[in-house]
DNA sequence: GCAAAAGTGTTCTTCGTACACCCATGA
DNA sequence: TCATGGGTGTACGAAGAACACTTTTGC
């Protein structure tokens, strides 16, 4: 037997803590698991996560586990909830507290780092260890809840993304269908994203080229009227047409975001 | 020294439950302290709450104390987050499971059980112990999001109320005022609200006597034209007049309450 | 060239908000 | 009788929801 030389005078439980990691491969949110190597447990799939060291907060301590763990090094966690069942661990007692966290795709990819760590889209997470399927339930339903009021899902995109991208996003998050038109108008007067300028070198060469008269294109119904039409111009307006090559990207203004946190006035009912 | 017969082989922190109490008394929101009796912080006030049993889960433990310290005996408490910081508690490191709950008028009077309990309006809460004071801010916050989507506001008044006092409520929660018709017609359109008949023995006698014609009313501008209309009508449809003597008086319609709490549709917007 | 996805405006309905007067009660 | 508080309806504006066609792209 080990030896056991933290000792108190009325029992203590042990504290853990779990985070919940999604990500968004652009068309399902996905949990980040790991491998238990360890008993109890052995060979399950479970939330990252650990015992919480005596020097540091929940917070810290899930974002350390976080680390150690999977490689992901994150900023903002939010805690959802605590899971105190008197047998949810078969070593001890053990009480852990939760939260959630979300990733952007391109961290998604350094989760590689960690050996035993795993993306699952979310109707192929396999069954967990402890109470953890009970978590992800509640850590979704926290999730569906918050982003309404937080503009949290921009954490899961890239530097910018398409507001096709940003719908499938809500989407998948909330399990449900937006009419594409209400979404671009919700999306854009809230004032969060920034359209951005496409650089000159994604452009299609032609586009330096020809232009389009704005007034011709509904008699334009075929192809054929369309390069007829471009050759017809020689007056060059041709910023308008250049950006809207193959989805128009938006960023995520961060000082909007922050004005939205310090007055707690974001809203995105649908 | 005592003698300290539990124990590990890692440092394990001691969990506590604490509970913060939100009562009304028809015009403030009051809080729920107990005064310390030991150290630390002997004589400051404190929420009500303690040490985690190992046999209890978070949610019984906060129950076990609130009933042990206050004589409160709820049934729903609420957990809003957990307190962790190292050094929050002097005697050694303490994380506090943190509930809020409501408390019905009625049972604010049993609160006199504990010697050492006191109701204390919002404004008027002492410095607090330990890190209560941010705990009862945390509390707030939660309670002023959470009453948007949840009825629980009706927690706190006795088995029936006026809708002023419900608003009353409403207002002393979210800190704003509301326009008496609009709140009305808000309250209302949920459909959460069961009106009360008034029982028989409570009506002004003369109610069963008399009756008013009701296209009549526009015409009595002072009280001797109403006394003159009263007995001018033998006809007696007096059900829609009874009701309206001194506060028409509505009840909570638990089973539209678990409706809205299956379907988790309830939301009110101010 | 063909299918799939991106981009765009308008109308209708719903809901929130602002607002004023009468009646009942109790001091 | 006077002051306070309870009870009621309407009109306006904002925002959500429903809806179709053109352009672009990638196969």
């Amino acid at each position: 037997m080990e030896e056991k030389k933290f000792c108190y005078k009325y029992p203590h439980p042990a504290v853990t803590t779990d985070c919940v990691v999604f990500g968004f491969d652009g068309r399902e949110l996905k949990v980040l698991l790991i491998e238990r190597g360890v008993d109890p447990y052995k060979g399950c799939w479970a939330f990252p996560g650990g015992f919480l060291n005596m020097d540091e907060n929940a917070t810290q301590g899930a974002l350390r586990e976080l680390a150690e763990e999977t490689g992901l090094k994150l900023e903002h966690i939010k805690e959802f909830g605590t899971f105190s069942d008197v047998n949810r661990d078969p070593r001890e007692r053990v009480i852990s507290i939760a939260f959630y966290a979300l990733a952007k795709k391109s961290d998604v990819k350094g989760g590689d780092d960690a050996a035993k760590a795993q993306w699952f889209a979310l109707n192929e997470v396999p069954r967990l260890a402890f109470d953890h399927d009970y978590m992800l339930r509640k850590a979704m339903q926290k999730l569906k809840e918050d982003i309404h009021f937080e503009p949290i899902g921009f954490d899961l995109l890239g530097e910018n993304f398409t507001m096709p991208e940003l719908q499938r996003l809500y989407e998948a998050i909330l399990g449900v269908h937006f009419d594409r038109r209400n979404f671009y108008k919700k999306m854009l007067q809230t004032g969060i994203l920034d359209e951005v300028e496409k650089p000159e070198d994604e452009r299609p060469a032609f586009f330096g080229e020809h232009c389009e008269m704005r007034s011709m294109d509904i008699g334009a119904l075929f192809g054929g009227a369309t390069k007829e039409t471009r050759h017809s111009c020689p007056t060059p307006h041709l910023d308008d047409d250049s950006r809207r090559k193959k989805g128009t990207r938006f960023s995520f203004n961060k000082k909007r975001y922050d004005q939205f946190k310090e007055d707690n006035n974001f809203r995105l009912e649908f």
